[in-house]
DNA sequence: ATAAAGCCTCCGGTAACAGGAGGGTCAACC
DNA sequence: GGTTGACCCTCCTGTTACCGGAGGCTTTAT
């Protein structure tokens, strides 16, 4: 059994997560000492580094909740996993389809001023006008 | 002299978000009437429209604040404007980039999934054991 | 006169933690 | 046996940029 600090260690998360984890029921602690301090076997730290991982993939907490409950029952089909990460990447294609666009026009802003000691600036003037046109 | 209602169908702002910016200090209200409603002028109005394509740009609320407080000053060099922008626009591309790699992992998974009433999954199997490999 | 629409302030909630206060616990060392 | 220092606990507050709603005036229209 670890403790808190070596489950910590053992996947890189912070102490700090690993017990709002617990909070909230995502990954509880496997048990308690005597004195209270949360202890955790292999397989619980396997789950944190489950939702680490699915995290980093934008997975929010209750799809993590919903991704390890799937994780835990081994009969599922992989059509339910497959769905919600369908729709995942549905997300994140729209997210970046929109930071691309905006980057394209802050790109073109940026270009349009001379970045000098004079006051007349493309980018304020955008600002103050409307929607930008980015160049071809 | 506009109610705030009148300035929310003006820039297409909610009027929480106009009570929010006055709130904050970043787009005062201009007076109030004598039952303490807001009032806001042209100018104001313009700010709002600065402010909301600052945001639609990712600025947080402090750098807008920074914008606006060029916007105000004619005097101000170019300079200062382009260095901001500059800087935000690194972000925009590191986030970019993050997003980009992420969803091409994720597209792998799914694409390696089968999606069907078998229970072997590709997308919680890389989960539970580490980092993937995107496809060439 | 009254009803509807609009305005106000204040309170609570959101996501996913981080930081810190105040206080108990544990192992080692002298 | 006492003490130091590392570690643990819970509880509270703060973060971002607002949204929703309660309770209560004000204005406008009928």
């Amino acid at each position: 059994m670890l403790t808190i600090n070596d489950a910590s260690k053992r996947t890189n998360l912070p102490v700090k997560t690993i017990r709002y984890y617990d909070e909230v029921g995502l990954v509880l602690a496997t048990g308690r000492t005597p004195a209270g301090y949360r202890l955790y076997d292999d397989r619980s730290c396997q789950k944190l580094g489950f939702v680490q991982r699915a995290r980093q993939f934008n997975f929010s907490i209750e799809e993590c909740r919903e991704l390890l409950s799937l994780y835990e029952d081994h009969g599922r089909p992989s059509r339910d996993v497959k769905k919600i990460t369908l729709s995942k990447l549905a997300l994140l294609q729209k997210q970046l389809d929109d930071l691309t666009t905006l980057t394209l026009e802050l790109q073109t802003l940026a270009n349009q001023c001379t970045g000098d000691d004079r006051p007349d600036c493309p980018i304020l003037n955008a600002f103050s006008a409307g929607p930008i046109d980015a160049e071809p």
